[in-house]
RNA sequence: GGACCCUUAGCUCAGUUGGUUAGAGCGUUUCGUUGACAUCGAAAAGGUCACUGGUUCGAGUCCAGUAGGGUCCACCA
């Protein structure tokens, strides 16, 4: 067997055995009815995108689900993939292409897709490599694409249905526009931001009663040319004999336009006159239906001023367009007062620009199973880590409205509509779209193309990702779905993903996986996954988002040739409480390739500590256990161990991953390396008690591998292997089932070996007044290691606890001498539950004042601590109302107390 | 305007049914290279758990309110 380097090495390891795996076929989930399968879609990263630490987190977590699920027997399959990202992926190309001079209107629609996919095929999906040196087991045979044949079928099959079933229809709507993608965005794309400028007010001259005016606020002078009434609330009497009246347009072509009255306008807003520009503002664009007010469009789609702004403006962009707006509002006496304001603007959350409310045609989608999707989060079919985000997610579907599903971009899947030729299909009614002769709406397009012209549009790329959970698994086409198990792996378990995308895909995956799957089942069958958790969102030191223009963000594969892919991962993880946003410390990522360090040199001192005996099963470790020879520190680490065990399977249960991970950080460190391997070192020179030693560790370190195996996939492995607990050939990954606290509890009992809770307590005292003693030691100034002699004053039973434990405690306590006596006069002395200890010095050092202080200030606490104890002890209401358990821990606590009070005083008497 | 979250040691954060003297990592200070590990060990200092009330025998934990920070939703020009 190969010994163990003095120091871990993550590169050679990770490579070597992550090239073992996918050759052995360790990631592949088949369909296996004898096993219960588990199942997890990888939110797909956009194809354009590189691993950021939220990838990490998102990965991690999925790794560790999928990797527990795989050791505990089940069936596991995590299906990896990319998303097509429409305006992401054509912007890119895009840009590309402008290095070259090249637009993609100079290409046309056919050669610019070929080039995208070229970029596809040559830069796409770095990312999934990426997550392969983070040691995701992802089924890597099984990767998706959004726009793959199949998958583009299952897309365009769904569009025709819901179609078919009145779901989408064409309308033409306000929408939001981004001027720089050029391209219709869903509600959901736009961000709202704070925007500094100005609020204008302008005034408006009746036509009637020349010198009358009435004044409007504004933030977007440049629109007035668009202007097509003013409008005042009913009610308002200030304006009552203005209503039905002309004013003048002060800008743009000429034009009188009437005062209108409407409910929706805001009396205490400004003067309560509105500005009624209906293609340019949403509010704007009702009242204009209600009042059937033409629409003056003044800007083009890229945002620039078009002719009907008139000469002054047309040609300029539209913020010198808002400037020069007020320059000429002010040259005509028409600008009343222009002050600095502060308000909310939609801003494109592709292009970061502010987008325009523009009037389009775009198709429309009447949301499916609105009803069924918040009954199965309500209802707890689908549970949500944490749970808090229900609320959110419930929230939005009660206020959903319909999603604009249509993009104009080239990349992406295009719509399957075709219009006949010749048919101005932007003057189409509802019925008309529903007309065969007229329209064509099918999979494959009409049987003769040439009298056809198919709908530029493409779909908004959410309305493919939407499917993701049984689009993957090979829906609508039968064999395929037989093919890739999708009777067995369908409905998924576990979706790992980020709350900032909750309504784009959460909630869209549900009702989409209602609509289409299993829709004469139990409702259990049909929803995509079971539960679903929420991430926290990575922050930088200074609490800020990470993003690439701030670039603040590490870049993961740094971290990983740094502290190793494990160490990455156990570092981040352990940071990442359930739902809370994390920020960023490199050093707790540290902390993590620390931690691998110190599991790996635990295990290198096992080996070199006695000759490797049989590991090969844990029938066969715990056969080498000899119950007559446990000590006390033998059953408290087993006791720790079952404990950690607990606590670990418990952790699992309820998504606390950073919870089992400091679990088994604090079990493995503090317990196991600080102490068990510590009291070993003396047990293991002794040969009566050397075998069962090793056994013991044998076994701690067996299952602390199994257990953190899918925290730190690639240490562990490689550990399992060097330690013999795993034969060549077979992976700790794929090939072993890991115990839970029963199981393991279980083999306990079968050897007999019950585990004595009394003699793990005892261990718990021993360290304390291990403790004690080094705190003791230090401060007198005595170097831990420097060889001590101690005198005791001890009872009976305290020597009794000293005693069987003279071997480890002198080791632990950097002691040459341990002798049971009465204590030596002028020698610095410490009271422990195991007795008065008498520091004998070489040259003895009569600090008799500093002694007496120190015992003093001991005595203060002690008395105290005793005062608040008795206090609560004689309050009856206490002693009747509390749990038996808590009582009597306050009186042993008490009991405690006074004894060591009680020698204090002893010794401060004798100080005189 | 509505909803949710956060405020605990110098820093970043745990603290899941209320229960002894509130924890971890990092940082700081002191001591230590005995053959697993200096990517380490031993120890120390450091907190009126944001504030104010309330419920309770008992509150970091539950309730109400206040202050500060953050996120999401919302058509105020």
């Amino acid at each position: 067997m190969a010994s163990i380097t003095k120091s871990y090495e993550s590169r050679d390891v990770e490579k070597k055995w992550y090239a073992d795996w996918q050759a052995a076929g360790c990631f592949a989930g088949k369909v296996n009815p004898a096993k219960q399968p588990y199942t997890i879609m990888i939110p797909p990263p956009n194809v354009t995108g590189v691993l950021t630490m939220g990838h990490v987190l998102n990965n991690t977590l999925q790794d560790i689900l999928i990797r527990r699920a795989r050791l505990e027997g089940r069936e596991a399959m995590w299906l990896p993939g990319t998303d097509h990202a429409g305006i992401a992926t054509q912007t890119v190309v895009e840009r590309e292409l402008r290095k070259q001079k090249v637009s993609r209107r100079d290409l046309g629609r056919e050669k610019f897709l070929e080039k995208v996919w070229q970029w596809r095929d040559e830069k796409g999906g770095i990312i999934l490599q990426q997550l392969q040196a983070l040691g995701a087991s992802c089924d890597w045979d099984r990767t998706q694409f959004t726009m793959d044949p199949h998958y583009s079928e299952a897309v365009l099959t769904v569009f025709v249905d819901l179609f078919q079933k009145g779901h989408i229809y064409r309308g033409k709507r306000m929408v939001n526009w981004c001027p720089v993608s050029l391209t219709a965005l869903s509600d959901e794309e736009v961000i709202m931001k704070p925007a500094k400028g100005f609020i204008y007010e302008v005034r408006y001259e009746r036509v009637d009663a020349p010198g009358q005016f009435i004044t409007v606020k504004t933030t977007r002078p440049e629109t007035i040319p668009g202007d097509v009434a003013i409008a005042v609330h009913p009610e308002d009497a200030r304006y009552a004999d203005w209503i039905g009246k002309l004013v003048r347009r002060p800008l743009g072509p000429a034009a009188e336009i009437p005062i209108i009255a409407d409910t929706a306008i805001d009396r205490e807003f400004g003067s309560g006159a509105l500005k009624v520009t209906p293609a340019h503002d949403k509010v704007d664009f009702e009242i204009g239906q209600r009042h059937k007010l033409e629409a003056i469009d003044v800007l083009d789609a890229s945002g620039t001023l078009n002719e009907f702004a008139g000469p002054e403006l047309a040609g300029m962009d539209r913020f010198a367009g808002r400037k020069r707006a007020a320059e000429l509002l002010q040259e005509r006496g028409a600008l009343v007062k222009e002050e600095p304001y502060e308000n909310n603007v939609g801003y494109s959350e592709r292009a970061d620009v502010p987008i325009e409310p523009r009037l389009t045609w775009q198709w429309w989608l009447r949301y499916p199973q609105v009803e069924a999707a918040k009954a199965v989060v309500r209802d707890g079919v689908i549970r949500f880590h944490p749970e808090r985000w229900s609320k959110v997610y419930l929230h939005w579907l009660e206020n959903i409205q319909d999603w604009c599903i249509s993009r104009q971009l080239w990349w992406g899947h295009r719509i399957p509509v075709w219009y006949r030729r010749g048919l101005d299909k932007e003057q189409l009614t509802e019925a008309e779209l529903r007309d065969p002769e007229k329209v064509h709406i099918s999979l494959n397009g009409p049987a003769d193309k040439t009298d056809w012209v198919q709908e530029e549009d493409v779909l908004d790329t959410w309305a493919s990702s939407w499917l993701w959970p049984f689009a993957t698994l090979g829906w609508p086409n039968k064999e395929a779905m037989a093919q890739r198990g999708y009777d067995y792996f369908y409905p998924t378990n576990t979706l790992v993903t980020g709350p900032d995308i909750i309504f784009f895909w959460v909630a869209r995956m549900i009702m989409a996986g209602l609509e289409y799957t299993r829709t004469d089942e139990p409702i259990e069958r049909r929803v995509p996954f079971k539960d679903v958790y929420f991430t926290g969102i990575i922050r930088d030191g200074q609490g800020r988002k990470m993003s690439k223009s701030l670039g603040n963000s590490p870049d993961p594969l740094d971290l990983i040739a740094k502290y190793g892919a494990d160490g990455l991962r156990f570092g981040i993880v352990s940071i990442a409480p359930q739902g809370q946003d994390i920020r960023f410390q490199e050093d707790r990522i540290e902390s993590g390739k620390n931690f691998c360090n110190k599991l790996w040199n635990a295990c290198r001192f096992r080996q070199m500590s006695g000759e490797m005996a049989d590991n090969s099963s844990r029938a066969a470790v715990v056969a080498r256990l000899d119950a007559a020879k446990f000590d006390d520190d033998d059953h408290a680490i087993l006791d720790r161990l079952l404990a950690t065990t607990r606590a670990v399977d418990q952790a699992f249960a309820n998504f606390e991953f950073n919870t089992a991970a400091q679990a088994l950080y604090g079990f493995f460190w503090n317990d196991f390396c600080d102490w068990y391997v510590e009291v070993s070192k003396a047990k293991l020179l002794d040969a009566e008690m050397k075998d069962n030693c090793l056994a013991i560790q044998d076994l701690v370190l067996r299952q602390t591998l199994l257990m953190l195996h899918p925290f730190t996939p690639f240490i562990t492995e490689e550990l399992w292997r060097l330690l013999g607990y795993g034969a060549e050939g077979t992976f700790l990954m794929r090939d072993v089932r890991i115990e839970d606290s029963s199981m393991l509890a279980t083999d306990f009992g079968v050897r007999d070996l019950r585990i004595d809770l009394a003699a793990a307590a005892a261990v718990g005292r021993l360290k304390t007044v291990a403790s004690e003693i080094r705190a003791f030691k230090a401060d007198n100034g005595e170097a831990a290691k420097k060889d001590s002699e101690f005198v005791v004053e001890a009872s009976d039973a305290q020597w009794a606890m000293v005693e069987p434990n003279l071997a480890k405690l002198h080791r632990m306590m950097g002691a040459s001498s341990i002798t049971r006596g009465t204590l030596a006069p002028n020698a610095p002395v410490c009271v422990t539950a195991c007795g008065t200890w008498n520091l004998i010095r070489q040259l003895q050092v009569a600090d008799v004042a500093g002694e007496k202080a120190r015992l003093t200030k001991e005595r203060e606490t002690l008395t105290k601590h005793i005062a608040g104890t008795e206090a609560r002890l004689s309050n009856e209401v206490f002693v009747s109302k509390a749990p038996l358990a808590v009582l009597e821990g306050a009186r042993k606590q008490l009991a405690d107390l006074k004894a060591k009070h009680a020698e204090v005083e002893r010794l401060l008497a004798a100080l005189g």
